[in-house]
DNA sequence: ATGAAAGCGCTAACAG
DNA sequence: CTGTTAGCGCTTTCAT
């Protein structure tokens, strides 16, 4: 018999049923002690051969992979990840949306970020674990080397756990005053500034806003940018609030700010799904748009988008997941990222319901 | 000093930098030897008493989770993983769509599958992996206990590498002729010729077929269903193909099923984006819906659901990731589940497209 | 260039 | 009831 036995069948022939203790299960997937003693060589060498570490002789790496072909060797992903103690997987915890916990994959910003977020972890190695919402306990039973918490809200039990287990984790800018947290989000005052300015630009006098009454980043940062231009552009402060969960809530909300004779002459909301809430409230209302009143959201849901006529701000979710992904991995490849917090740009996209057609 | 230490201030103070090899890292992780320790008894009796095991006296226990909640032990799920050989994660891959590989959460379905896949899965202790199609390579780097394969095509090479590595997996019908394998989904033969059969009570002859030309399962037995159905009824068989990628190749299908004097009074299509590519369609030939034609299809793109006002097939996306997730958690905890082939119900939901007003 | 051996942190079998 | 010990499968020194 040669030195290099190949194929399977050799394997077994040589090696008739390895099994220790219960006889008769031949089928244990081949361990790296059994490419060693194939291939004639001891564990460590088998796994430098395997792993390409250069110290061994080309001839037997050649055979040790040979072996290993033959016999359909692979590593236990199990083993390497508790030896090398990484497991090459990233959590994703998007806050609950709309009542149900799983909704928010209606919204499209967060459908964008999770596609976006899990092809750019694959890219890097990466697999992504979609993860629930304060729900601390579940670190307790899976394993992850990162997590991105996509909004969170301001007292997130996620986090607190992961601080504690030493897992890195990347949040919105709501951290920013940590130099050492990791931050990746938009510049939400900035891109309500944006807006209103483009509403100006089309001659509304007075902006009203629609807000969730949520207690995450960008709901203050939306809302205190608006009030920073409202004071100064000598503006009118318009807020109306209502519960992203209640969809019956926020059309009411959606009415306040059609009504009355100091009604805006502009609405924007940074709930996506609001904004053809408020194109039904402007009906509701007889107010025509953009003729009587100009409207704009933030993101807005996928299919539909150009029917609606809607002018939306981008919140670019594809770049915000692949920032957070590039982050975090530097970060857990010890690369010592420097830029810890990064903005990501918004862009505003105008289409019929905030162009004015007739000067006012 | 008394003999439980509390806090890990006492334990700071008592074990001041445990650390063995390099000096100065004293924010080391505890492990469950430093519980041991602490509670002065073995690691072993630490184990049982934290994992509850029932053989220690509940005193003892008291005292190492007393110790254990005072260090803020965490076991490293990382170590109990490979020790027990479960890492509590299921992967979910969904066949690629549109072009780009993550397009798939455009579409209703597979949003669906996803949200409920996740849910479902985490309310039994699982954690789920989203996995890109075709891609065997990532399985050598990340750790699944089971896998979900959504629409796999006929020549899907996870499913090999999973076989190989003996991860037990679910998928589609396609499977059916072998009893060991995991099934879930719909029985797509059965869900055309109810709306084939609805088409039909509402007056319409002839049916027309919008089909993709890949090769999934429910692609063959959508069409084997439709032949079916067509022959039982002396109706004209008519089907169009075209590229779930390419949405003009889908359109101009879309105009050959409604031109020509032999054209269908009714058309179905499998692909939910598609169902408004129909509408347009019917408008382009100047073809009234329904008047003059009949327009259904599989699921549709979340928004805008109830605006376009088309008949849709559920294919109730929910069941299947449950009984996908239920079949391969009774699998993983060796339940040995006797109903491996699991069909999930479809549901019509007739709507404006399809319910003829006057009578032809 | 290669082999031998020491663990990673935990669980589970066995011994007392 | 509790302590001791043997690994899980692999990577990684340290010798040779």
């Amino acid at each position: 018999m040669g030195p290099v036995p190949e194929g399977a069948e050799a394997y077994r022939r040589e090696f008739p049923t390895r099994v220790t203790s219960s006889a008769g299960q031949a089928d244990r997937r081949p361990g790296i002690k059994d490419v060693a003693a194939i291939a004639q060589v001891s564990v460590g060498t088998a796994s430098d051969a395997l792993n390409g570490s250069g110290r061994v002789a080309s001839r037997t790496r050649a055979r040790v992979r040979q072996v290993a072909e033959a016999i359909e060797y692979r590593p236990s992903t199990l083993a390497r990840s508790f030896r090398t103690n990484k497991s090459h997987t990233i959590g994703l915890s998007i806050r609950p949306f709309g009542g149900a916990p799983w909704q928010y994959l209606a919204v499209s910003y967060y459908a964008r970020l999770l596609s976006a977020a899990t092809a750019e972890a694959l890219q890097r190695g990466y697999a992504l674990i979609v993860l629930p919402p304060n729900t601390p306990q579940i670190l307790g039973r899976i394993v992850i080397d990162g997590a991105i918490i996509a909004d969170p809200s301001p007292y997130d039990l996620l986090t607190d756990e992961l601080d504690l287990l030493g897992v890195p984790f990347v949040s919105d800018l709501s951290r920013m005053d940590d130099p050492a947290a990791l931050c990746v989000g938009n510049d939400h005052a900035a891109a309500v500034t944006t807006v209103c300015a483009h509403f100006r630009s089309q001659g509304a006098r007075s902006v009203g806003m629609l807000l969730s009454d949520g207690t995450e980043d960008y709901n203050t940062r939306s809302l205190h940018g608006y009030q920073t231009w409202c004071a100064r552009n000598g503006a009118p402060v318009r807020v109306e609030r209502a519960s992203t969960v209640d969809p019956v809530a926020m059309a009411k909300a959606a009415d306040r700010l059609m009504t009355g004779p100091d009604r805006p002459e502009a609405v924007y909301t940074t709930e996506g799904p609001a904004g053809h809430l408020l194109q039904e409230a402007a009906r509701r209302n007889d107010l025509r748009v953009p003729d009587d009143v100009l409207l704009a959201c933030a993101e807005v849901p996928v299919a539909g988008r150009e029917q609606l006529d809607l002018t939306t701000l981008n919140l670019n979710a594809e770049h915000v997941a692949a920032q957070a992904v590039d982050l975090l991995a530097q970060t857990l490849e010890d690369q010592h990222p420097i830029d810890r917090h990064r903005v990501v740009d918004t862009t505003l996209h105008v289409r019929g319901s905030s162009t004015r057609t007739t000067s006012s």
